[in-house]
DNA sequence: CTAATTTTGCTAACAGTGTTAACTTTTTAT
DNA sequence: ATAAAAAGTTAACACTGTTAGCAAAATTAG
């Protein structure tokens, strides 16, 4: 029967058009400002209709998260690929990281803020595991291949830095000039990749 | 009239008590967890009287971001206290930060997390600058005793390294053992005290 | 084509939330 | 004692997330 299977795409639509609503209505006022009943009203149903997607809020929130991981890691991954030197892509990857903190910010903020209730399992999906996976190479190649035990504490350390001078820097806006901030980023950077080794 | 200084005493318990009801319901259940109608319930006065101390729940926030920068200052003050080498103070102060975090997690949530709406003036209190102050200070007598335009900057990369390894490691709870983790950051910020005169 | 069944969506409600207006009680000052 | 001011209360408004119960539509079976 074709029609079950026509009734998978249309739930998947409808899926989707309330994530769509969700991100548009969160892009706009934030995401605090996101509840069911405008996105309900965006999409041109009945408010329970988006419980038959979402089990609650956190879900969509969740799935915010995922998204937020995949956006997060298709920067890294692009900017990645435009060097073919480990220790210049890791210097790329610190600015894409950067420049996707403070352009994606609400993004940004519900994946880092205090959206996580009780370091729930949200946090060890796939999304982010992919982000992990693809500094993490990175760094395997800058040690010479082999990824000893010392690599995913690198890799904490490494994004630690990122995380760190971006988020401050979304606290203190305006402290700074982007231009200098840029240059403390790639200061800790390049102090990150000589002591890669120690 | 020795009665207005009463009533403005008592005036300043209530505000008090409201206080120390939002921080018991918030170290027990979350910020989340606390609602005008509990902290009433608690101080057994009836809801508007909390208006009468606080225009809205963001400036009880607001409140407690302040103390939590009181505290954390004085966690800096005391662990700056037990050395008299700038170098070493860093460090100590670095231990006390990180410790700061993740035994006082509400608050460090609070503080750090998504409450910040729009790099609204609530950053931008005494308390923050006293923390910064704290530090700043150190950085100085570090660089022997001059405060040129880079010891600010110096500040933000250092506050980074410990806000981003706190805060990583909030999320990444358990992923990596407590002890190792300090080590990674004693070794950052001893790359960082190395690093002060470049 | 009709009848039974499943799916789908709706209305309405519950239990909360922040916030404010209007009223009552208590306290103070004359 | 009485008028003025302060303090505190109840009750409501406009929201929120969430769920139970019912109506309508679509699908399947006879």
């Amino acid at each position: 029967m074709a029609v079950t299977e026509r009734r998978l795409k249309q739930r998947e639509q409808q899926k989707e058009s309330i994530l769509e609503a969700a991100r548009s209505i969160m892009l706009k006022e934030g995401w605090a400002a996101v509840s069911i009943r405008k996105i309900a009203d965006v999409i041109g149903y009945s408010l329970p209709v988006v419980y038959n997607h979402f089990e609650n809020k956190d879900a969509i929130m969740e799935d915010f998260i995922r998204h937020g991981f995949i956006l997060l890691g298709d920067a890294a991954l692009d900017a990645k690929a435009q060097s073919a030197e480990p220790a210049q892509q890791l210097k790329l990857i610190a600015k894409a990281y950067y420049e996707f903190a403070l352009s994606q910010r609400e993004y940004y903020q519900i994946m880092f803020g205090l959206g996580v209730p009780n370091c729930d399992r949200a946090k060890e999906t796939a999304e982010i595991g992919r982000f992990g996976d693809i500094i993490i190479s990175t760094l395997k190649q800058l040690q010479g291949g082999e990824c000893n035990s010392q690599t995913i504490l690198k890799f904490h350390t490494f994004w630690s830095i990122l995380h760190g001078l971006s988020s401050i820097n979304m606290i203190n806006l305006a402290a700074t000039p982007d231009e200098l901030q840029q240059r403390v980023l790639q200061d800790a950077i390049q102090g990150f990749i000589m002591n890669i080794n120690n």
